[in-house]
RNA sequence: CGCGGGGUAGAGCAGUCUGGUAGCUCGUCGGGCUCAUAACCCGGAGGUCGUAGGUUCAAAUCCUGCCCCCGCAA
């Protein structure tokens, strides 16, 4: 049985964190994320998923960075890292084994967004893949890497869940694989990294193609102004070159369907 | 006390400022037109206007309390 630290702070995490919890072969003794944070209407503090599934689990959790001393004392051999948005201190990547899940085939899109960063991009295909991390951000020795596609109409929480439940089956693989043996550099030539994404991206600008406004919609969600309210557009379907418009929310309602969108506020003209 | 929008027929909205027993689009039901239709025409059903109280001859509309929903930002 491999002791382990968990590090994740929000949902994609928690596939992988309830498999490793599962699983025989392996014991999560510690897990770290991000502090609690004020957050949604009214700022009230807000526990990450993690911070929760831990506390379920009887999992001791730590908001702070844990350092090497935590780790001795927790008898942590290796670490896991899914989606846990601070960096790690060299000193604790060089002295244990830390395995990082990444959705995206890399070293394409390194970084903040990666599944946003495909769908946005219109990729037909992504891949989730583990890593060990280093001193640079989604740079380390790739480990496994498993193939996505992607389908035209998927939006980002089916392409989410599925690479967090992929992503789990291959963090299990690679935990169970000799780590000297399969690990490789990454092909620098080829890194691509994304950014964080902002309010601001969604943003539908005059003269967007169909595709171009499918896409955004389905990695991020589009927005645009009509009848002088900001309304979102959370579901699109295109094919054959025709964009459709299936779900739709005006500022300070909540969602509906185009059609019914229609009756009341009339027609979005794109 | 972070900022803000909203609760009116099954659905989406207008009407609230300038009180006077409720309207539009869609759906639904019935009828008509048509080879036919998600098209078109005619007709009907369906609402204690979130809730409690106040002001008034009269409240969806003005005042106060409460409940619920949502957007932004982080």
């Amino acid at each position: 049985m491999t002791r382990l630290a968990f590090w994740g702070s929000p949902a994609f995490a928690l596939p992988a964190f309830q498999k490793l919890l599962a699983d025989k072969r392996f014991e999560i003794v510690l897990t770290a994320t991000q502090p609690d944070r004020p957050a949604g209407r009214g700022l009230k503090m807000q526990p990450t998923v993690i911070k929760q599934a831990a506390l379920a689990a009887g999992v001791p959790v730590l908001e702070n960075i844990p350092s090497a001393a935590d780790l001795r004392a927790a008898g942590v051999e290796k670490i896991v890292v899914v989606a846990y948005g601070r960096l790690i201190p060299a000193e604790i990547t060089r002295g244990w084994k830390c395995v990082n899940l990444h959705p995206s085939l890399l070293p394409k899109y390194r970084g903040a967004s990666p599944l946003q960063s495909a769908l946005l991009n219109g990729d037909t295909e992504t891949a989730v893949t583990t890593m060990l991390i280093n001193s640079k951000m989604d740079a380390g020795d790739i480990l496994l890497q498993e193939a996505i596609p992607i389908e035209q109409n998927m939006q980002l929480k089916d392409l989410s869940a599925l690479c967090a439940a992929r992503g789990a089956d291959l963090l299990v693989q690679t935990l169970l694989a000799d780590i000297q043996e399969i690990r490789r550099p990454q092909d620098e030539a080829l890194a691509t990294c994304c950014r964080k994404i902002t309010g601001e991206d969604s943003w539908i600008a005059p003269g967007t193609s169909p595709l171009q406004i499918h896409n955004k919609v389905r990695a991020i969600g589009g927005c645009l102004t009509h009848r002088g309210k900001r309304v979102k557009i959370l579901a699109t379907r295109y094919a054959d070159g025709v964009l459709e418009l299936l779900t739709v929310q005006p500022e300070g309602k909540a969602p509906m369907t185009y059609a019914s969108f229609r009756n009341g506020y009339g027609e979005i003209i794109l």
